[in-house]
DNA sequence: ATTGACACGTTATAATATAACACTCATAAG
DNA sequence: CTTATGAGTGTTATATTATAACGTGTCAAT
């Protein structure tokens, strides 16, 4: 079975573990393309061309893509080709939680559960690039808890795994 | 009392709390200066007057610096300015476990606890700029299972926090 | 003496990111 | 209607962060 069609995805959400499984990535990208464009409506912001190929290109794959790369695909698509053109685009989607940032890469992607803000943590793998969010609810009770213990007031905060993903244990040198 | 000095160090460790409060920090760098002394010589790895000056320099303060601020030092200090040198002394560094990179800030921290390798989380204060490093088993922990839960196997972290420590939270506007 | 490994200095360039300004277009006052 | 006003875009230019590649000196092992 190549899909896992309409069993993986309840009320609209995939379930975070998707990214590291064979499924229908099509089904998976639009529907979040549908939740993107009803955020904007709820909250008056604007999904703009531009804005909107950018959370595109992103979504094509579950992987995080430099800001030059989006910006050579924009500048074939017929939009600006300079980097102000694509940054303003990535920062206006982080903002609206609609991509994240991968401080270890210097790159983006695309959120696989927009909604309201959740600061997950990323599980990167080395080898085939996949990105995958984890709910970080425990995580971040313990990092609260330490930040607590010397009276640091958390704003906000990132946590980001490197390793390899189930796929890619099986097939290393 | 500005100094806490004999009372907060245990066997030459600072409690980790101490880049938040006031203390005697020439004594807090000169402790781990001579522990890096001795793990060079343990480790058979050559702390080379680049290196130990770049060290220097990071201990001045619980803060990041950025590669260039440290490279303008080691020039005023009459040793090589331009990019590499900096960069090849942080690696070195930064191999050793002597220095931590920040990612959030692409800035460079001495490491408080220069032991067997650790991966710290980061409390990062957004005023001040100090940078605290605070033990991370519990949170390391809730990050494996999350982990685990999608059969993906961390090879290594970054926590870092952006928020108030605990002398700035009074202070703030 | 010769070799090889390592560290350092230098030149040049790559990769990532932002400042600043001009133009368009929509919408809101006047 | 027309004239501000603001948001978004495109552009030029520049800032910031990081590495590639090459030559030289030092020192220990052969
Ligand atoms: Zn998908
Ligand atoms: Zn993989
Ligand atoms: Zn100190
Ligand atoms: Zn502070």
């Amino acid at each position: 079975m190549l899909h896992n069609h309409s069993k993986t995805y309840l009320g609209g959400t995939a379930t975070p573990k998707i990214a590291f499984i064979q499924h229908d990535h099509a089904h998976c990208a639009s529907d979040i393309m549908k939740r993107a464009e009803l955020l904007a409506r709820t909250r008056g912001t604007r999904l703009t061309p531009v804005r909107r190929r950018v959370l595109e290109i992103l979504l094509e794959k579950h992987q995080a893509m430099g800001a030059y790369d989006v910006l050579q695909r924009l500048a074939t698509d017929g939009f600006g080709n300079q980097p102000p053109v694509a940054y303003r685009a990535l920062n206006f989607l982080v903002k609206q939680g609609l991509v994240h940032r991968i401080q270890q890469l210097n790159a983006f992607t695309a959120c696989m559960n927009p909604s309201e803000t959740h600061t997950p943590a990323f599980l990167i793998c080395k080898e085939c690039n996949v990105v995958a969010e984890a709910n970080t609810a425990p995580v971040r009770r313990a990092l609260n808890e330490a930040a607590d213990s010397f009276c640091f007031a958390i704003e906000s905060s990132t946590i980001e795994a490197i390793g390899l993903c189930p796929r890619c244990q099986g097939s290393v040198i």
